[in-house]
DNA sequence: ACCGCCGGATGACAAATGTCATGCGCACGG
DNA sequence: CCGTGCGCATGACATTTGTCATCCGGCGGT
């Protein structure tokens, strides 16, 4: 028995998406039975399609990666989740591994990984990259309440003060307070820089 | 006769590149015949190989898919050159041209046009997105100086006024000059956005 | 009942940033 | 040979940003 493993794909980038499809299409075990471009559609197609591993690209138009993660793992706890991702940032293994997934990929492993978690992933295993592990958990957690995150997401687009404060429904001194205290918490000397390490954690 | 299409890839993130290789290596007239995660291997791989088309990511460690082409293109002008990017980012396809390429790809577009391209370029055509071509010659030439463009990249990290002027041999009121010409010449407000345009762009 | 933390706000102050006028030397095109 | 634009610099100025002290109400622990 042992019939192919139904694998769904999520990926906004159609070529890249396309050419995953095509090397998973090269193992004989697996088979790609649905792939989507948006994380909002992942749920309804592991649905439609009686998925046994769902494979997710983090960054997403809809919703990203990790979101579609805990729904799916949330609906339906039994399909298994491969994180995939660009960026190997501690931050976004961290929320991965508390949104359900059961591995963690980096886009620049070698690609036979790919194929190997799938497998890990249906025999139980968990499968995450040692390093990233490691510095997951020397970083430790986001430093940054809900509203410091908020605001400093908000900030990274260079707007001003008073843009943020219009857009949050908050005072300036209060945009100015939280992303003081940010920038204090992060450890650097200005919002542009704070931005940049929320980013670089994977805590934005 | 007509042997196989030989095709080098270049691309640094290796799941993607073995990827695309697979996808490639489903069409039975082309042939990847060298793979290169960065983009100073680029041009003695090419020699090494004999290479028909080049396929080209332009993020990259050692130098940029763009430098990479003009560097084949002056060295052996008779390859073909392929530009593929995540970013449809029209300073991009603007000096991707200037520097060579026959063919200039963004990765959300279908699979299915990487193969057709590899073979377009080879029979002397040039491909490009019309939407992209049109946004490239809308928007115009990148208006910024070199010196402009220098301070504004390294800008780019949060760095502040006196670091930049440490950091590339210049007062703190140069520094400050250029930023401001560069901010008024973008139509922005502040640095910060600033830099963000111009990457959108491709001007950075 | 009390402490601590979060969300939210104000006001005062210092430092960084952005603007503008102005000046110099150099290169390049007409 | 003259104008223009670039690179580079100053100084003065207004605005924005970052810091700090302080305040309030609410909520979760102990």
């Amino acid at each position: 028995m042992s019939s192919t493993i139904k694998v769904l794909l999520a990926e906004d980038q159609s070529m890249v998406r396309e050419a995953l499809a095509a090397l998973l299409g090269l193992e004989d075990d697996i088979e790609v039975v649905a792939q989507v471009a948006r994380g909002d559609e992942v749920l309804a197609a592991v649905r439609a399609h009686d998925v046994d591993v769902a494979l997710l690209d983090i960054e997403m138009p809809g919703c990203t990666g990790i979101e579609a993660a805990a729904r799916v793992h949330r609906e339906l706890p039994s399909v298994k989740l491969v994180v995939l991702t660009t960026f190997g940032r501690p931050g976004y293994l961290r929320s991965a591994m508390e949104a359900g997934a059961d591995a963690f990929l980096v886009k620049d492993a070698p690609a036979a990984q790919l194929a190997e978690a799938v497998r890990k992933v249906l025999a139980g295993e968990r499968v995450i990259d040692p390093t990233l592990a490691a510095a997951a958990l020397a970083e430790g957690a986001n430093p940054l309440t809900d509203r410091e995150r908020e605001v400093l997401r908000a900030a990274a687009d260079g707007s001003t003060n008073a843009e943020l404060a219009a857009a949050l429904h908050l005072s300036q001194g209060t945009v100015r307070n939280y992303l003081s205290t940010a920038i204090q918490k992060l450890a650097v000397r200005n919002r542009a820089e704070a931005v940049r390490i929320a980013r670089e954690k994977g805590w934005l």
